[in-house]
DNA sequence: GATGAATGAGGGTTCATTCAT
DNA sequence: CATGAATGAACCCTCATTCAT
């Protein structure tokens, strides 16, 4: 099973060093990880969970009232340290659009380098919605950054939006799937940025520029 | 039961009302939906299905070997019935990329017409990816000719099907859920159109051109 | 274990001669009294019940929508049953204090014939009030009967109501439990009676006139 | 915690504020008071009671081995102060037939002041029956002194506490719920007396004379 | 083909209780 | 003494599935 991408995997590794009670709460979170990963989050079980964290299922209550509960905490923490990474990943960066292209590449690029992590992001998305929205704030903190620069160009915010989240999932899944040729992130992230009103040639100049080197 | 956009649902109707035979298979493949739409695909029980069918679980499984069984038979259905009913929608028509436009608007139009029913799809489509893949071909095909005609121009077909089968999940997601502005269909279909190649003022001429009447 | 008595076995087998359905939620029914009795009401578990019933707990819920429901039906089965009983018991007597006599008498009585089933009775009263206010019914109204006749003088119907119900409850719980010296029925009617405002020569006296027998 | 009619609280305080090694202990005491008040005797966890007493579970095992033993211990306490309190309040009385009126209308008149307390006592009662058993000797004692006294006639011993429990139970809980009209203590009072013997008359005087004050 | 009763393998959750620190 | 984390045995309940009639 691939690693979990570094910054989430760092997060886990914060939340495995604190006292015990929060060591034991990490460690069911990365069990469900797991778990989540090989049987799907909507099959999961507590049980599953448990025994992967090494725990009974009375143990896991007294740390997660709920399925859901792990879920929302799941969900919240790789929110927190996805979008930390990504933003941290484009800091500096004043171009609206070329931010834009690299949100959209590191979604895709990690469906190439963490497969079963992305798609393990996929389905905690379609089962935690708040998830999705919280990593949409960033992409559309970027839009409107481009738009107010005249990068961008849009008939509806909306529209836009549904343009970047959908096709970045489409896109991550496919990758991780293993149905996408060579370089996807790049051709979605051109056709993204067409779809946002950037001329072709421009688009695709910026798509295929090189991402800036991940923070350690 | 939702009405279904008039043709989809004369078509669903039509593949019902098949050998006579198949008169309980029918009925409970028409309860399925009803219940799916009222509690979900996942929480969706056989008991559920057959009681809105007005039979008893036991004949359920006269006919489904399986809960699964049953909804491959419902994906398949829906497919066939949808894909036809999109597919006459723009019949006789010839430019790629009006018929591009027309099939997105149609489906982000189920949104808003059928709430429930477009949800119900997005769902079935979640749990029977095959019925994914049947959607696609129809959009397939269009973007080929598209392309053919030099009205669209894609880094690679992988990408711009990313675009189309993305925008169309999330647009008709958010409008079905009803947190799209009017005219989303119009919008999306104009990035779209944008996002396979086309100059602005021309995917925003073509997204916006009045819809071909419905064949009866 | 002291069988049931006589009037409430009739009802069950009435139950059990039923159609196959009916059958087996008498046999829950019936399960429920033994598992009851040996371990009280409140600690019995569905499955318990089910397993002395031979049948599986899965089908307790093809039957009952719950252990509640269960005990609400039980409340039921005997209240009805056990109130046309001792009403029947008391057919054709008109003198209310004779049959208030009666009935406490039967009550206390049921303790030193069926120990065990008078001590279920108790503990389903205390988990199922309602049964409680369906076999004060009848003593309520033998009540009315009693002071419209002058027999009985009250200062209030519902302090009467305590004595009636609260030493009932108590002497046959003494009863049961082979706490009670002999004819402790006899000495309670006279009290009562005497609590219900008749001298207490008459109150005993009356108290210890042999019983009606009881219809087949 | 519903406010105990005053003296009682004051026996109930005091008991609590034993040895001081034990403050833990009448903590959890009280608490177990509280949790049970609110969610009854047999839904009450111990966690619950541990958190009302500002301790953990771990700490509740150090001090009671179990959780039936929190009862019985929480049974004695409560018998012993209600004892006292009551047998304080007919201090210097001599009339057998009069302290039996007091003791009868102390009990439901807790039932008017502290339904809430009066409620957990027959809750409690219930759980640990020797509770009823102390609170009935004082009963005993004051009906063998009105036998004595020639107050009281009565056909058996057992069968008068049965009228005196049964009465003060049904009628403490009626009222408590709110079912009972006005001065239902007196009426049931009046009742008993006479169900011990006492002519109706006398009886009714007996109930109906001020209660003495409490003391202090 | 339809019935409907029965099944049984879990699933989520609770809680009295233990024990190392 | 107090803590608090952990346990594990149950419990209630669900549901896909089977099968004799």
């Amino acid at each position: 099973m691939p690693p979990l991408p570094g910054p989430v995997a760092a997060a886990f590794q914060a939340l495995l060093a604190g006292p015990k009670r929060e060591r034991t709460q990490a460690q069911l979170l990365q069990a469900s990880v797991q778990v989540f990963q090989s049987v799907g989050v909507s099959a999961a079980t507590v049980q599953q969970v448990a025994q992967a964290a090494g725990v009974t299922a009375g143990t896991f209550y007294n740390h997660f009232a709920t399925k859901d509960e792990l879920l929302a905490r799941l969900a919240e923490l790789i929110g927190a340290s996805l979008c930390r990474a990504i933003r941290d990943s484009a800091q500096g960066i004043e171009d609206g659009a070329w931010r834009m292209a690299i949100g959209q590449r590191r979604y895709v690029g990690m469906g190439v380098e963490s497969p079963a992590w992305a798609l393990l992001l996929i389905d905690v998305v379609a089962a935690a919605p708040q998830l999705g929205e919280a990593l949409a704030q960033d992409a559309l903190a970027d839009l409107r950054l481009g738009v107010r620069q005249k990068r961008f160009r849009v008939p509806s915010e909306d529209a836009a939006l549904d343009v970047i989240t959908g096709v970045c999932l489409a896109a991550t899944r496919r990758v991780a799937e293993g149905r996408a040729p060579a370089r996807h992130d790049v051709a979605t992230a051109a056709v993204v940025l067409r779809a946002l009103g950037m001329p072709p040639d421009e688009a695709a100049e910026l798509a295929r520029r090189p991402l800036p080197p991940l923070p350690a």
